[in-house]
DNA sequence: CTTGACACCTAGCGTCGCTAGGTATAATCT
DNA sequence: AGATTATACCTAGCGACGCTAGGTGTCAAG
């Protein structure tokens, strides 16, 4: 997949496997891949400036864990979050509707 | 709509437009909103360094022409421009399905 | 005792849509 | 006549952000 075609996007997404669970990091990464049958293979250096950079936005709250000796930084959705996250799933599928209908306009009648 | 949306995606766009007839840059932007209805309102600094490296790339051609005094570059699709385009599609709706099946998977069952 | 999975981090690169400016002609308005 | 608007093209430079490529450290398996 062309790696520019997540421009924008990947805010949306992370928001969203944060939705029904709190996640630290590396699981954001595994729950991506895992609910997008495994086309979804983010690098971390994808993924962890994301969550900081929707860390300061206030989109998302975290907080230190420790599990057998292995730090975890833990994220959850704010409530300003949620509401992005609302907002970011309308702007989606108005995106996909305005880009569908431009490609599948081809087959409009053509003068004879 | 976001900016960076478009990121990637505009590409596959102007090739699509460009499928059933050739069109000079000013009227490429105008079938773009028409086709959308008028929702992707692309600034000309948007489009003309695109054409200008799709035709780079050798997926579109170009020649001008001259209406009423006003020049115009006419762009029409290369064979290879055809076929991107053809693998354009599919790579936009893998990637809408992806998409798709991330920001859905909210209802899934939660462990009792 | 090395490999690999887990788990975090960041400096810097590349791309590309966009802003904001520019040139030039033709038609329309005042 | 002069100003505005629509048509039609161009580009330097900015900003955002996904990604590469490196780094740190723990624990389990071989």
């Amino acid at each position: 997949m062309r790696a520019d075609f997540l421009k924008g996007h990947l805010d949306t997404l992370i928001l969203s496997v944060l939705e029904p669970a709190s996640l630290h990091g590396y699981a954001i990464i595994a729950e991506l891949k895992s609910r997008s049958g495994g086309e979804l293979a983010l690098a971390e250096g994808t993924v962890y400036p994301a969550l900081h950079r929707l860390e300061d936005a206030g989109l998302l709250a975290s907080a230190w864990s420790n599990v057998d000796g292995r730090r975890r930084r833990v994220y959850r959705l704010s409530r300003r979050g949620r509401r992005a996250l609302g907002a970011g799933r309308t702007e989606w599928h108005r995106f996909a509707a305005i880009v569908d209908s431009v490609l599948a306009a081809t087959d409009r009648p053509v003068p004879a």
